[in-house]
DNA sequence: TGTACATCAGTGAACGCGCGTTCACTGATGTAC
DNA sequence: TGTACATCAGTGAACGCGCGTTCACTGATGTAC
């Protein structure tokens, strides 16, 4: 078989962007087999890339994982946002229920990110994931906080930890297939019966 | 150094209890290093046995975590129906919250068991797992449902999905280290916070 | 427009390692008579 | 109480494998003049 003959497969040297490449493929073998049992040269080979390549762009392992997650809080920061401005002017447990289901929404959507991002076992935290997570906590923060003075509330410490905790669990649930006959009604349809059973109180959610 | 001079240190040949073992410290490796990443040589080398002794109790690897799941589970539901048998006579939400704290108590006392359980990626479900992971999730039902009917509540689905994500989140939050500020007053603590101002509703934990 | 050179991105061979599993074995225990 | 034998639990050597990382390299690109 002639090299010259193919015109379309002559596959360059320089790949073109493959961080992004990597980052991808390394999102979706995260997702298929847990944020441990991926390998590099498995990303690599998928990627149509030498197995050392990688390197070159993240160092080693970890810092692969690393960007990942950064980038799993960079995304869910966006969802978070774009959420929050989409729902802007309707009542504040409205909005904070929003955000819950943006939450799950980035957690299902991504489920290799979502799988990392909390993992500090796997990699060192530097100064943009503590960045980057942090402004994700201050989002959830400032959508209970608002809440809480719309509705004479004083308790924003116990209010957050119930809202992120109702949706972390939902979505990893979800993400294991562990949600059962629950699960029915898809991830998203779950939370927000949850959400509204818990933010606005048991009559409201009966009736709707 | 003389053989015969040590009496105390001539292990048998047969173990005891090596199985036992074996699942002890399989979960003190999986709470070090998460469900991937621990194996079967290691934990071997810690018992203090040959690195093929396992095989013989467990079949393989996903032998090993199948058997450790199915023991959480079983551990789990202990600590849910002896919190349950504790709390006779007290009011249903009172109760409620207090299968949710038995979660939470069992999940941060029992990390390996816990970030092995809902991980059917990692093993083969059999009838023994599927049994006791429903028997779980009956009493959880079971709490909710007479929650319900002391409060004339008809969203007993909602209010399932809504107490099991949020223990189950907050667990696993803390678990892996994420609680962040709101992790001052303990896993138990911040659990308990949250179930109150989800359960009773904000005016009750405000006053509290 | 052309040439020299620095920089960058990706290669492929080599390394050493720990792993899971298999297998024929041996030591220990329990049971039948 | 003693002997034969089956069963069980653990051994240790061997296998083949895929892995992460290192390293000297080469192809491609961009920039200075």
């Amino acid at each position: 078989m002639s090299r010259l003959g193919r015109m379309t497969s002559r596959r360059p040297y320089h790949h073109g962007d493959l961080r992004r490449t990597l980052l991808d493929t390394t999102a979706e073998m995260v997702a298929a087999v847990g944020p441990s049992s991926w390998s590099l040269r498995e990303v690599a080979r998928r990627a149509g890339v030498s197995h050392a390549a990688p390197a070159h762009h993240f160092g080693d392992r970890s810092g692969l994982l690393l960007a990942l997650a950064t980038e799993g809080f960079e995304l869910l920061c966006d969802e978070l946002e774009t959420t929050d401005a989409a729902t802007e002017g309707r009542p504040a447990a409205d909005r904070h229920i929003q955000q819950g289901l943006a939450y799950v929404r980035f957690a299902t959507a991504n489920r290799g990110h979502f799988a990392v991002m909390f993992r500090t076992d796997l990699f060192e935290r530097d100064a943009a994931w503590i960045a980057v997570a942090s402004r994700a906590f201050e989002l959830l923060r400032a959508s209970a906080a608002r809440l809480c003075e719309a509705t004479g509330r004083n308790d924003l410490d116990d209010l957050i930890a119930a809202s992120w905790g109702l949706v972390h669990g939902l979505a990893d649930l979800a993400n294991s297939g562990n949600l059962g006959p629950l699960g029915k009604r898809g991830p998203i349809g779950v939370a927000e019966a949850a959400l509204h059973a818990v933010i606005d109180g048991p009559a409201r959610s009966a009736a709707s």
